[in-house]
DNA sequence: GAGTGGTCTAGACCACCCA
DNA sequence: GGGTGGTCTAGACCACTCC
């Protein structure tokens, strides 16, 4: 007669508890968690317990296990970046990461479709970053990123690095925890040919991405514009 | 002083056992396991054991648990194909299963790059299924599917259903596990735009797809040109 | 050798499904 | 009510890393 619903694992409260020490920045990128048994102890669980929540955790890619090191909370380095988050990859040759020229940086007031994916009224604003990415000088991607401004204060201003979700950790506290792609095939316009050297008309592949926080809060917008002729999206189907 | 990388897990050794009872069909799509004690006490290992195998298995999607049931061999039905194999969704409106017209089926010499994808030589025969899909009458897609003929005899003769898996797991003993996707924005060919409805030239999204049985043996290419005017791909990254 | 995560076991109990 | 998978515990031992 109880609640048919109501039940929810200890090891997922356990999680939840871990979850809300890397939202909180308790356990900050990089940085090395107290150990299972400690961990066990100070919840006052078994250890199996807190094996799980971490398993689970570092399934999500959140935190990092290490054989007889220890579990670390996961960084978002390059590599994990180009494995976890570029699905662009060169057709013949390895897995490589572009550079970026920002082309323009400023904010201005949320459109309906920037509204719609973060979470934001007409009275909110964000921050516009354009940007040209290269394979060793070869114009590859154009794309331009949304920002709530309120979750970024002062992003726009500062120098604008290549890897923006190791700032994002960094500066603002802010972890990519996932994110969501839309891909169309659509044709240039003319601008965006320009940029990338093409005809305009040409195909390109379209990416609408969507960055989540940890706690699933909409973070990123950002709509790139692929070039295909070399290079692939790369999807794997489990 | 012994071999550095020579460990192997027992859990993992009795996953290999139930990988291949299910590559040789000795348990087959829709069949129920015994129960993990009877597994345990058959293999002489612990029933925690087992279920650490078996939750592998579960995370590949090869095997379903079902609480209070049992544990299931995964079967292609819509519902999985759907949300596992078919990432093509239409923007406004739930995800669809489109229906197949087949345009032709019939067997040739591979050329070469059936041989490379699917590890064949210049001498080894493919059937090819060349199809329409479309979303309600509204052509959507059309591939190309390249079959290694040794695996499949006799299938470029018969009926050819819309849902393909089923039938290579049904009548062939093939489980597709899992397939690794090639996206590219391409201009379509005054062929295959006719078959669209489209204007030659105009961009399409191009899937190039590799699926691999149980055992990793690649088993079907398949090449599709997609209309992405009011559907996209859409791709998690966790 | 000490400390960490990884494996394996055995047993108890819980939630769920079905007859 | 009996069977199934799911959770939780406690303890032993193994593999790996670092000092």
């Amino acid at each position: 007669m109880a609640e048919p619903l109501g039940f929810r694992p200890l090891y997922r409260q356990v999680k939840a508890i871990f979850v809300r020490r890397l939202v909180d920045g308790v356990w900050a990128p990089g940085e090395g968690l107290p150990s299972e048994g400690q961990l066990a102890a100070e919840i006052g669980v078994s250890q199996g317990t807190v094996r799980k929540a971490l398993d689970e955790l570092a399934a999500e890619n959140l935190v990092v296990r290490r054989q007889g090191r220890g579990t670390f909370v996961a960084e978002h380095d390059e590599r994990r970046i180009l494995f976890q988050f570029f699905k662009l990859v060169p057709d013949n040759g390895e897995r490589r990461f572009p550079d970026s020229t920002v082309l323009s940086a400023e904010t201005g007031l949320a459109d309906a479709a920037e509204q719609a994916a973060l979470d934001l009224t007409a009275k909110d604003r964000v921050i516009r970053v354009r940007r040209l990415r290269s394979f060793e000088t070869v114009p590859l991607i154009v794309e331009t990123l949304s920002l709530p401004q309120r979750l970024f204060p002062g992003l726009e201003a500062g120098p604008i690095p290549n890897n923006l979700y190791s700032l994002y950790a960094a500066r603002y506290g802010i972890t990519i925890a996932h994110a969501r792609e839309r891909l169309k095939a659509v044709a240039l316009n003319a601008d965006d040919a320009g940029l990338l050297g093409v005809a305009a008309g040409s195909p390109a592949l379209q990416i609408d991405r969507l960055a989540l926080a940890l706690d699933g809060m909409p973070v990123e917008r950002r709509l790139s514009l692929c070039l295909t002729e070399e290079a692939h999206y790369l999807s794997d189907l489990r």
